[in-house]
DNA sequence: AGCTAAGTTGACATCGACGTCAATGTCAAC
DNA sequence: GTTGACATTGACGTCGATGTCAACTTAGCT
């Protein structure tokens, strides 16, 4: 079939390599395709140009993948998982003596740096998931999966503290889980893709202390 | 010229109706436009339906907006301004009596509760509103206006607090502003477009609380 | 009625991105 | 060195949304 392909695949089949050869192919036009959209954006990316990035032909590029889409949604999903693993890395610094609130508070503070760090390193990446969000619904799936993982694990960690008494037990955990992940990310969003100059320092420890803060946790000023 | 065209509008001229009939023409396009986007999306949005939609013909449609994205642009300028006075309409519970602090956190509730009226009130267009966001610089430049007036507003108002000694000094009024304002937006954002089904009472008022702590100010359980 | 400017119309040309496919190349196994 | 399955190539046709334009309609004015 022709032109202007609606939101997904095409008549090809995904095709998958069997050769080595095959798999560099395929691994090079995953990353061509990488370059290109965070060059150009999801839209106004060309496969054509993808192909010529990764010095292969038109034609090669369906071989492997069946449309533009479908090259995302794989990128897609062979990055995510990276990232939101290189988030995970915990237990870095040593957690300092102190008492538990304060220890928590670290841990806040702790998961915002990587965060941040993490969407800093991908700012390009995490535009073009935000952006084919909002006509795909197949990559909004993974992104709403992605937040709900987030937000799952902020859950927890909030309702460990309300047994732990140091939150106050009536907060509703989820709506707050959810509110205080949106901070963080809309906070980071706005800065690192909308606007571009911020000292980020500064926003890590404000955006930490609002966290605490919110929870009911003692800050030291 | 001819077909997909990056970013902008086009040879035609923008055109300005000069008779009553021209007027209400302009008008039916308009609100067809919208109509059309709201239901299809920006990009699945077709000029063809639009004119269709308003009873018109194809050419007439480039007699007012040389072309697609053209009508987004003048559709997001004439209501936005509408969407944000809805939300300026303040005042209108009587404030009850208390203590400084308590009017300050009722004032923030009233807030909240306004905001997520008018984002439920106009979903699609709000979506919408995100969606051109990411691949138009013009309407994303508009987009950023309309938060940097909402940010300095809570900003004006944080600074406030602090005179009254309510909020800790050394808060960084200008990140803690920005933070809060992207939670309550991607809260809302995400129960509204991305999922649907949520109690807005408890999410109001779990945002409300978390805002008021947020900012130390003392909240009834 | 006659005139004119503004508005309206819709068939048509244009264009460029997409996806196909027949031909050609590669390489490991026999 | 022959074979054949897998991979690569790139010129080509298709398609449909966009935007143009010359003819036509409307309505205000004299």
């Amino acid at each position: 079939m022709p032109a202007a392909d609606p939101s997904a695949g095409t008549t090809a089949p995904p095709a998958v390599p069997t050769t080595e050869r095959g798999r560099r192919m395929r691994a090079r036009l995953l990353a061509a395709a990488r370059e290109v959209f965070e060059r150009d954006g999801f839209l106004e990316a060309r496969v054509t140009d993808i192909s010529a990035a990764a010095g292969a032909a038109h034609g090669s590029f369906y071989t492997y993948f069946g449309s533009k889409t479908a090259v995302f949604r794989a990128l897609v999903a062979e990055t995510m998982d990276d990232l939101y693993a290189s988030m995970a890395t915990r237990g870095e610094a040593g957690p300092p003596d102190g008492s538990p609130a304060e220890v928590a508070v670290h841990r806040i503070d702790q998961a915002n740096r990587r965060f941040v760090a993490m969407y800093r390193q991908n700012t390009a990446l995490m535009a073009l998931f935000e952006q084919v969000t909002t006509f795909d619904p197949e990559v909004r799936a993974q992104r709403q999966a992605a937040r709900e993982r987030n937000v799952g694990r902020v859950r927890h960690s909030i309702e460990q503290l309300q047994r732990d008494g140091l939150v106050a037990a009536d907060l509703d955990a989820e709506y707050a889980a959810h509110a205080l992940v949106a901070m963080v990310n809309g906070a980071v969003h706005y800065w690192l893709v909308l606007d571009g100059e911020f000292e980020e320092e500064r926003l890590v420890a404000t955006l930490t202390r609002l966290w605490a803060q919110a929870l009911g946790l003692p800050v030291r000023s």
